[in-house]
DNA sequence: TGTACATCAGTGAACGCGCGTTCACTGATGTAC
DNA sequence: TGTACATCAGTGAACGCGCGTTCACTGATGTAC
């Protein structure tokens, strides 16, 4: 089995990247084997290093890539103030909350990400931009700021929604939990009036 | 040396949690093996198992210990929402950004403790709420909120200061970083007022 | 007061295991002639 | 059209290393007599 095209070389990189992006959201990066993530996507350790050349490169991707699923996403939502009400609704829901794996890399590996080299964290910031770019464009025009300074508040919303969504997977108490996800929704749209 | 007084295996083991602390925080949970977490007390890796069962077991004591300290140093603030002030504007400062393992346990290790087993979940639940009951009390009577609609209130608050502050710090643009913080602490307060 | 013994925090080597990475090898396919 | 060779994604064993945990041992001190 060797001598595929070339896209199927391509084919199956991405999806090391996207089982990689699952396992790494469940079980910090960290705690994330090589072998496991190789395992994963259907192939054995060995064959990693024909597609990255470490394991910090595959986490640089990875948060890109996570993050340009999170924006492709808002591609389906209605335009405009609209849309970033939904991002948010979905954001703080129960069922984000309980689905790690699907959900957002900054609520799942912010902290990692963090204590990560630069390269990692220049993928993140990068990733980053570009979701702030696109709530901030659906809010331009019907937000009392505009400009970097609608940017620098969307980016403040979106740390209020990481941080919410961390808390609420921390917390023992059910109802507790979803009364900070159900406080949240109110807060973020408060700042995003 | 050996059959030292009651005090001193107390002293000792506080010193474990305490370095652990600051080792967590640093390094991560998953990134600190007993080995070094006992070389940073100035012990040998054996000596562990004296004093705790298991590493989830420190884990769980050090969340807590974390917590308390957080918590204690509210006592040398001022008393009421100026006291609730200084709190958010030295938790959102470039200065509380830079120095991680002096810093805040949720911001550092927040991502990892939401993976961790219920033990050490329930001893961070415990601990926002002390936290949180320390910053409500000083509001309440200030605030159009009271009770447990204030508490959901400051715990949504909490959760903003923890998101920003893992922002700013994940962030490779420092302007940008500098001014998530600086809006950061606007927008709690905003939401405390 | 002096001696024998018990205690137990701490030592440091060792356990099996999984880590990230390397490498000799496989074998289905594409290319050259 | 048929054969020989080159390619290279993937295999699976192995590398040295650090992980969490165990354990036989040490030796300064407290207690018993």
């Amino acid at each position: 089995m060797a001598r595929y095209s070339e896209a199927h070389k391509v084919e199956t990189r991405a999806r090391i990247v996207e089982t990689a992006g699952r396992r790494f959201k469940c079980d910090g990066i960290d705690g994330s084997g090589v072998a496991v993530l190789m395992k994963d996507a259907g192939l054995t350790n060995g064959a990693f290093y024909a597609h990255f050349p470490s394991k910090d490169a595959l986490v640089a991707e990875v948060v890109a890539a996570e993050l340009a699923t999170q924006l492709a996403a808002y591609d389906e939502l209605p335009p405009g103030r609209a849309g970033v009400e939904q991002i948010v609704r979905r954001y703080l829901s129960v069922e984000h909350r309980d689905a790690v794996a699907a959900g957002c890399p900054s609520a799942a590996l912010l902290d990692e990400i963090a204590r990560s080299d630069e390269a990692v964290r220049a993928a993140y910031d990068a990733g980053v931009a570009e979701v702030v770019e696109a709530m901030a464009r659906r809010l331009e025009g019907t937000s009392r700021l505009e400009g970097d300074s609608l940017r620098t508040q969307v980016l403040s919303a979106y740390a209020l929604m990481i941080g919410t969504l961390q808390v609420a997977r921390s917390l023992v108490d059910d109802a507790c939990s979803r009364a900070v996800l159900e406080r949240g929704v109110d807060n973020v749209l408060a700042l995003l009036a």
